[in-house]
DNA sequence: TATTGACGGATTGTTCAACAATCGGTCATC
DNA sequence: GATGACCGATTGTTGAACAATCCGTCAATA
């Protein structure tokens, strides 16, 4: 092991150095609630309230909001507030929308650069990329194994962004982090979330063979059934929930 | 009119009036600056200095940082303070690969949702959604013929902001405004931008044609084609400059 | 000479208290 | 029943203060 290595190595445990900044770490604290669900959508989140219980002062709280806004886990109304957001039915259809866009984008963009022509499955950058997916997925069926149903979840979510790193992009990435923290904010909408995670593990698992097998075009169109199908689903649920 | 009418259009000024915030009336003069390329990538921006200049207390000046953080347009080191963001040669590279994905993806997701099977000219609300795209490509050839080169640039973005507006998602006309304000950061490294624009307006226009004509494969090539070569074109002026 | 360690000014991170502006609801008025 | 005036509560913004951190300088040491 090389010095540089070394350093490179220490350099991507910078992050969790920077992560000291008082506002991130309510931001984080504020995050898990809200997705978790136990902030339910449509509270509003008072300063002074919040700022006491956390033991923070208002103006970081501000600072810690600002953060949850951007990624649209707040809504900020002027002079009222902040509020958790109440996703509607037609931001649930633009949610999948970008997804398809994202996913299936990332999915293209990696046909056009591993496979001019010819299969990627030889390419040894392509089946590390496509570590991360395989993982997720096999993530998904041990936890529905073990009836951990919630996991099962968390392991979708890793599947899909695992697709969308296909892209090779920091900035889809991001844009796919956010959206799917966006997401949550439906699932607790459903019903039954179990079965509704659980339905889609074997069609994870066929786009990961057919990643694997490099049928991208099969891939992509197998990934935008499988989010014709969510949304549909999800739509409906959302329609009796309101 | 009717009176749904008038609501429908005070709604839509809405949003001027919740500019009212302190914060993000700071964050527009200095967001103008930055865009325009008067505070060039790199300059470190006091809290002290900007918040007498300005007239506005630290917080609310540090909130205006925030939200230009989040637009990427200032990066936010801790304990040193913000900084005017500098691109590197691989953000410009991520940039174009987000461009190719929400663009092509736009177009893509128009053919699906417009012509399944036939051609969309017919639909009113595809030329509708073509009007934009339309005035764009006629403002860039006017004011190149004028020679405010200056504008030709915001054109450009008009036409691409309009473009991935095709997709009929806000999600994604957001994605493409914050992507458009951070590539104006790359295009003040240009020696000739006004030539680096310019040289796009023919492209631009064939590729209306092509939308118009109902022909979206065709425009969709043609955007990835425009985007590979303005990407490259970008890639080995910033290599020059660094 | 090159590296290390200590010092000090400058800047940011965070908190606090205060006041102005605005919101939501109540009540009286017409 | 609609309008307008009032009032408590909350947010928007400010200014000041102190702690923590950074950066450059300079002396000490090998």
């Amino acid at each position: 092991m090389t010095t540089s290595d070394w350093l490179q190595e220490l350099q991507a445990e910078r992050s969790r150095l920077g992560r000291a900044s008082t506002a991130g770490r309510v931001a984080d604290v504020l995050r898990t609630r809200i997705t978790e669900g136990s902030l339910a959508p449509g509270t509003r989140l008072s300063e002074e309230d919040i700022g006491t219980a956390l033991g923070v002062s208002r103006n970081t709280l501000r600072e810690a909001f600002r953060l949850l806004g951007h990624e649209r886990l707040l809504v900020h109304e002027f002079n009222r507030g902040v509020f958790v957001r109440r996703l509607t039915v037609a931001d649930v259809r633009d949610l999948y929308e970008l997804r398809r866009i994202l996913e299936c984008g990332a999915v293209r963009r990696a046909a056009e650069r591993f496979s001019p022509g010819s299969s990627p499955v030889s390419d040894e950058r392509w089946t590390g990329l496509l570590d991360p997916v395989r993982s997720a997925v096999e993530e998904g069926e041990a936890a529905a194994g073990e009836g951990r149903w919630v996991d099962v979840g968390t392991a979708n979510m890793h599947f899909h962004q695992a697709v969308s790193a296909l892209a090779g992009s920091p900035r889809v990435d991001e844009a796919m982090g956010h959206l799917l923290a966006e997401l949550r904010l439906v699932f607790h909408v459903m019903a039954a979330p179990q079965a509704f995670h659980e339905a889609y593990l074997p069609g994870n698992r066929r786009i990961l063979e057919l990643l694997a097998a490099g049928d991208l075009a099969g891939a992509e169109s197998a990934m935008a059934a499988y989010l014709d199908a969510a949304e549909a689903q999800l739509v409906a649920a959302y329609g009796e929930a309101a």
